[in-house]
DNA sequence: TATTTTACCTAACACCGTTAGCAAAATTAA
DNA sequence: TTAATTTTGCTAACGGTGTTAGGTAAAATA
């Protein structure tokens, strides 16, 4: 019964090669480009060979930011690794998520290009819950060793996401020129900030 | 020569009636659904009368935003001239800037529905230096007044709007229930913080 | 070999933004 | 008042979108 098994394979192929085309299209032309003919014509199959993997173009857009998510988690973990104290993880951390945003826009823009992840949408997104996870963490190791112990951490949680994500994105559009020096400074000021207003 | 001022002040109605109509739209199906077509339809003429007013669509979403932009000032100065000394102005302007976006997310999401306003639309929006400027001068008497007087205000503006924004996209995805109080509190986490990172 | 399942495609539906070209109405000139 | 001209607004189309119904040919099963 070797042939069941060979259709699957095939099967995951076209998925993963549906992706692939997809995620060509969306560095190529950005995601609002993205359609699902041009698909069909890059992986050489009809337009509703993709329905057969997928329920409509949202499911392949969020698949994308899953993938994204994944990147981007690794990186956190990473970064987290190699930083000694709980100051200096959430430091590193913010520094790689500034850099994952920047280095991987066409990634940025897909998981965050309807707008934040809608409620629905959250659930749906396993990664998120990891991501969560990991800033958590140390966020809650400075909690306990600063002054306010009470503190709600997923308040903290909340602002350091906001915040982060509110300068990245404000800081996307001016792009290209010498802005990079600034915005280091931008990003090393939110941080202070924000460790200090944990531990006082 | 009435006839010339007759066909000016109509043209003129018309091109308010698509405005208006377009707001309508956006109000009840929210921006992503609005459509030439469906303009309109509501205002009783065929499609391409709304190209004699506007090049394109996203000219009328620009309109859009600049109403937006002209409402949220208006609330801006207010806010500001409620407000007796610098730092409770600038508390002030951010309570404002947040409650305008969440009073009118409908706006709130057109204004800022592409991403955030590329540097060519910047240029076109002229409530968007207003903006700017309103929040500036608080926060250059701030700096004026604060321990390190060499600090760039641009670069606070810069970081105050981007981590406003921030909280504020990240904060509108929960919406509805019992979030409000915690959202409260992420907007005085911030402002504090970002009052004593210009003092110190 | 006959039958059933699977894989896949063509063609369509209902939209979208945008524009070319024409008919009718309103204005101006004779 | 009639003729010429401008303005106004329309129909219809072009090329695109997401999505799906329905049929055909190939492959697997009996």
């Amino acid at each position: 019964m070797g042939i069941a098994e060979r259709k699957k394979r095939h099967k995951a192929e076209v998925r993963t090669s549906i992706l692939e085309a997809a995620w060509q299209l969306v560095l190529q032309e950005g995601w609002q480009a993205l359609s699902i003919r041009k698909i069909a014509e890059a992986i050489e199959y009809s337009v509703p060979v993709i329905y057969d993997h997928f329920a409509n173009k949202e499911a392949i857009l969020l698949e994308l930011t899953k993938q994204g998510f994944q990147k981007l988690n690794a990186q956190l973990i990473k970064a987290q690794e190699g930083a000694g104290s709980t100051e200096e993880k959430i430091a590193a951390m913010a520094y790689a998520y500034w850099k994952f945003a920047f280095e991987n826009k066409a990634y940025y823009q897909v998981m965050y290009g309807l707008g934040i992840p809608s409620c629905e949408t959250v659930n749906q997104i396993s990664e998120l819950s990891t991501f969560s996870g990991l800033i958590l963490a140390p966020i809650k190791d400075l909690i306990a060793a600063g002054s306010n112990p009470e503190t709600d951490p997923f308040l903290k949680l909340h602002t350091f996401w906001s915040m982060l994500h509110g300068l990245i994105s404000i800081n996307m559009m001016g792009s290209g020129e010498g802005k990079e020096e600034l915005n280091q400074m931008v990003l090393q000021d939110f941080i202070r900030g924000f460790v200090t207003g944990i531990k006082a």
